[in-house]
RNA sequence: GGUGAGGUGGCUGAGUGGUCUAAAGCAGCACUUUGCUAAAGUGCCGUAUGGGUCAAACCGUACCGAGGGUUCGAAUCCCUCCCUCACCA
């Protein structure tokens, strides 16, 4: 969430930002909201004037009752009485005004850094690396739709037996692939310095608003009415809200934690060829990396990040590219955000992996998340990124692998962790 | 699921309708004094927000698990919910 004082500070140099997110409505927008913020400021000003004169005669009836001034006691008790009317009413006003005021606030998205070009839409995002890898492919490689198939260690039709389109079951070496991702990234991130947090996959309101999911996002989350909890979408959600309401030391920063959780999405609209396969799950693992750090530093933060996800890549000897995305790509609470994207050799398409994002202090404005810098508290910057999803990574492993005897050829990362070197289709 | 007890500042913990502005202690910060580690004294010491100021001082408002209610006045009384602990199932 932006900042009122940053609005009405500089309305145009917001609304010059917000055009870079192709973020039309926002000289109206924050005309509205500077309007409204000023009434509300007015109104509850002559409230706590009321409530101060309230208090001070409550405070006085006291006084005279201890006296025994039974009748002066009558005579402000009566005019009191007038006094909480119009309290009653001039509440009402207020939390009318803050509440449209809140309800527009929330409209705006982030404000973009300096370096992200303007832009409307993926086609405008520029490719900042790109970082190529021999593949030797069988004549007419298969997607992996195909070949999880063919050496059945990914079974789509069971899932939707079991509970419906972009729920995948994943067997015997597809099981264990899955675990072996998991736990090669986490044993990674863990080596870099983020500490592992296994966080609940449910959470409250409050949590799913605090990191920007809610209001924005509100129907691409699951959500359980009877208990009034969301699922999860990503591990940013629980990991990042463990530090709502938190004042930190600055010897604290940077805070790094990273987690695997099972991630849940409706994908509400989606349909295609994109969402064929692993391309595009209701469901799926993913671990990701999070970040709280001084304003000072998040950009180099962001940058770290952003390198550590390439080793990751480098790693599992994908052919993959970085693209910095434009304005109208970013999402809503994005100040700054890469894409990693990895080929997919037979389906011969980029494959996004990873997004690395700085927030800024839009999170932690509605996290509360502050850390002690000498007398001050400073808003803090948090960011995070996947490290990665699984199951693009896995058809891209299984489509760049694939050998001309049916088998997929594993990076040499994973080895230790599959126990084999190739994945063979069992007798 | 049932019954009971509870939820107060960073922590411990007092406060059961008003003259109180949430006692006291611990921890923390600053200063003073003494001087081997350390102790004593004094002061400061919650969060948010509005006004004020160059900045401060200062003045106001809200917050005692959350939300409602009673009252001129609520940490305190009433209702609903959440959470913790104990016992029972």
């Amino acid at each position: 969430m932006l900042s009122l004082t940053s609005i009405q500070q500089d309305p145009e140099g917001v609304a010059r930002r917000l055009a870079v997110k192709n973020f039309t409505q926002a000289p109206v927008l924050l005309a509205d909201i500077r309007q409204l913020d000023t009434d509300r400021r007015a109104r509850l000003q002559e409230l706590e004037t009321l409530r101060a004169e309230m208090n001070r005669l409550a405070k006085q009836i006291g006084v005279e009752m201890a006296q025994g001034n039974a009748a002066a006691a009558e005579q402000a008790k009566t005019q009191n009485q007038a006094l909480k009317q119009q309290i009653a009413q001039m509440e009402a006003v207020v939390n009318e005004v803050a509440a449209r005021l809140d309800a527009l606030l929330v409209q705006l998205p982030n404000l973009p850094h300096e370096s992200v070009p303007p832009g409307k839409s993926a086609e405008d995002n520029s490719v900042i690396q790109e970082k190529k890898v021999a593949l030797q492919l069988p004549p007419n490689p298969l997607p992996h739709w195909e070949l999880v198939s063919r050496l059945d260690i990914i079974d789509f039709e069971l899932g939707v037996k079991l509970t419906g389109a972009g729920f995948p079951v994943y067997k015997g070496q597809g099981a264990r692939l899955q675990r072996a991702l998991i736990q090669f990234f986490l044993d990674r991130a863990t080596a870099a310095g983020y500490t592992e947090i296994q966080p609940p996959i449910f959470v409250n309101e409050a949590s799913a608003y605090a990191t920007g999911q809610l209001p924005d996002k509100d129907g691409q989350m699951y959500y359980m009415e009877r208990d009034n909890l969301y699922v999860i979408p990503t591990a940013e959600v629980p990991i990042t809200n463990l530090f709502r309401d938190v004042i930190l030391d600055e010897h604290q920063l940077p805070v790094r934690c990273c987690g695997y959780t099972p991630c849940f999405r409706r994908e509400a609209g989606s349909y295609g060829k994109d969402v064929r396969g692993l391309n595009r799950l209701h469901q799926f693992d993913k671990v990701e990396i999070v970040q709280i750090t001084t304003p000072d530093a998040s950009y180099a933060v962001l940058e770290d990040m952003l390198n550590y996800v390439r080793g990751l890549l480098d790693a599992l000897e994908l052919p993959y590219r970085t693209l910095l995305l434009c304005g109208g790509d970013m999402s809503f609470t994005s100040a700054k955000t890469y894409d990693m994207e990895v080929w997919s050799a037979a389906q011969e398409r980029w494959l996004e992996v990873s997004s690395v994002s700085n927030f800024e202090t839009y999170q932690a404005n509605r996290l509360k998340l502050r850390y002690k810098r000498g007398k001050d508290k400073v808003i803090c910057h948090t960011l995070n990124g996947s490290a990665l999803a699984l199951p693009r990574i896995v058809a891209a492993l299984l489509e760049n692998g694939q050998q001309a005897d049916g088998s997929v050829r594993l990076p040499r990362a994973l080895h230790a962790y599959m126990g084999v070197e190739y994945i063979k289709a069992e007798k």
